[in-house]
DNA sequence: GTGTATTGTGCAAGCGCTTGCATGGTAAGC
DNA sequence: GCTTACCATGCAAGCGCTTGCACAATACAC
């Protein structure tokens, strides 16, 4: 059907017209008489006509693709919520006719970013999982490649992000279980060199402070964020001296376990003792299907991914000059997990 | 610390050499000295020099990236083993120095494979999910655009594929069941546009036939992968006038459900009744893991989307010149999901 | 009828690289 | 000492597009 060397040259031969007019025309450029561009945009679409992207990028310095960096692992292993941000910033790109281009990394970060920015394949990156100190927002300012981060950071620096309300979230989960007389309360965590986790920590901390109340000495735990840590972590506990009678859990995932675990301790949830956690929205795991459904503050973890794609995009595009910060809302959503505390 | 404007020009002048030469030299070329060559790569190294990859590709006419062209669904949907296989293609890429340029689409297929096609963003593309007589390979051949499939067609146009070994899988797993007595097995297959699902069907048939033994009329079904519909079929057959008295599966979401849906009606898996499965490998859904263990033929839909990946690059640096075929074996363990018929 | 805007289009440079071919210089052959 | 070969490097075109500026033609004002 069309000749596939379909190329601006042959076009605008075609057209009889130069190729800067043609290109113009494509583009609905000012000064292009509308019937000049009807003719072209016909001559085009006849022919199967596509600017190069490799020709168009090195002419314009712009290549309407952004990066997503990851660790390679994240892809792998089964409970992540990686994948639902993916499917955010994929539906985002996909509406605003960017490419993604998908930059996973077995250990060195850092190259991989510098990789990009000099190379020029990416107008700007995603990066996720800061750490309270992360190196890369200085690297990215410095290699002058517009970037947003997922989650914040504590670095001076300026820079893009869309972050969860944690400060908000755990406070507020906390206050609740405090509110049903819950004082040995236990903080199922994330790993400690991540912001997020240091942040849900504090929020943790707000809320007893706020009553005048002091939280357990080792009522946070800092774990990884899966089943089996959960299972293991709510089993140490629940054997220590001085059990528990609720149990906070930083994701869908660990409070899995931890409710795999009370039932085997023959503890029922919502009455002999209290869960509760922060549900990211995660494709399949929902607090709301938890037997019993699990008391939670629930966000969309692929309206991050959406936000962050957007976020990134605006940036690109110039519609802003500062840092963009967005604090995603969250909703307490009340079910059957939490009990009175007893005695 | 470098000058971010590091480009061919810049560092050719300070070495005092051409473009030609320079270029030449970072890549190795024949006909460049060994002392100039270290002069160069020092010098680039310092200077932080990579190529701009819109210009290098502009001039080679490759772009070193491939895309995977999938349904946004894909990423949405929590029961998929799409994720693995994008884990195994990220591996490759990765290790090939190659770059993944992710293309979901919202309804129109072709409108992006004909995009990317003229756009030349990529050098080559995977799709997924072949119809039996599936209209893309055409059309692939047609815009020249090298492509790998993952999974087969009917079609007579030459294309290369990696595919599952469907055919002997299901009959090695219908023999089994069969071994064991069972005549009233039914199949919970996928949905019957799919090519796979064809040709699981007809492997199924296979092993009756060879017994000179027929499936009961009703034997196949034609329903999607998920745990829901794994229920449900169980639940809606074993109320139907013959109880079957094994199932087959084609993935473990489903047989998750036939799980819960046997448990349900107060039988036993491995004593009441029997039931095998397909299992891809998708992380955290192993077969292993069921109570009890269930039998299955296991592959690596992991090392799939490795070898996609693989094929695709050897095709895109014509390392071959036909179709490359590849038929991933599958092993079939045996666990304690089997008994023997009971009348 | 002259002068000035305005309009539609084209020229040519340039984005940053690769590469076929040419070139000058040195080594080898006899 | 002259030819031939080879070696190291450079020239310049070209990949397919965008874009600043120039230009001719027409429209408008007076």
């Amino acid at each position: 059907m069309h000749r596939s060397t379909a190329d601006l040259k042959t076009l605008a031969l075609e057209l009889g017209l130069s190729q800067s007019t043609v290109s113009r025309a494509l583009r609905a450029h000012p000064g292009i008489p509308e019937t000049t561009q009807r003719r072209v945009i016909a001559a085009a679409e006849a022919a199967g006509y596509r600017p190069n992207a490799r020709a168009r990028s090195l002419a314009t310095g712009r290549a309407e693709t952004i990066g997503l960096i990851f660790p390679l692992e994240r892809l792998q292993l089964p409970e992540t919520n990686f994948v639902d941000v993916l499917a955010g910033i994929s539906t985002v790109v996909t509406r605003r006719n960017y490419s993604l281009l998908l930059s996973p990394f077995a250990d060195d970060e850092a190259a991989v970013l510098r990789r990009l920015a000099s190379t020029k394949a990416v107008d700007g990156v995603i990066i996720t999982r800061p750490l309270v100190d992360d190196p890369r927002i200085a690297l990215l300012n410095q290699l002058r490649l517009p970037f947003v981060v997922h989650g914040r950071s504590e670095v001076a620096e300026p820079y893009s992000f869309v972050d969860t309300d944690n400060d908000n979230a755990f406070e507020r989960l906390t206050s609740l279980l405090l509110d049903y007389g819950h004082r040995r309360i236990v903080l199922v965590n994330g790993l400690a060199q991540f912001r997020y986790v240091d942040a849900r920590a504090a929020s943790f901390r707000r809320a007893f402070a706020a009553r005048g109340l002091t939280p357990l000495p080792d009522a946070i735990e800092f774990v990884s964020m899966t089943e089996a840590t959960g299972y293991e972590t709510a089993m140490r506990r629940l054997a220590g001296p001085e059990r528990p009678t609720a149990f906070l859990c930083g994701s869908v995932f660990q409070a899995r376990g931890v409710y795999r675990a009370l039932r085997e301790h023959g503890l029922e949830v919502g009455r002999d003792i209290s869960v509760v956690c922060h549900d990211d929205g995660v494709r399949g795991v929902s607090a709301a299907d938890f037997t019993p459904p699990l008391t939670a503050t629930s966000t969309s973890i692929r309206g991050a991914g959406e936000k962050l794609a957007a976020t990134l995009i605006d940036l690109i595009e110039r519609k802003v000059a500062e840092p963009l910060r967005t604090i995603l809302p969250f909703e307490l959503i009340l079910r059957d997990s939490v009990a009175l505390a007893r005695p």
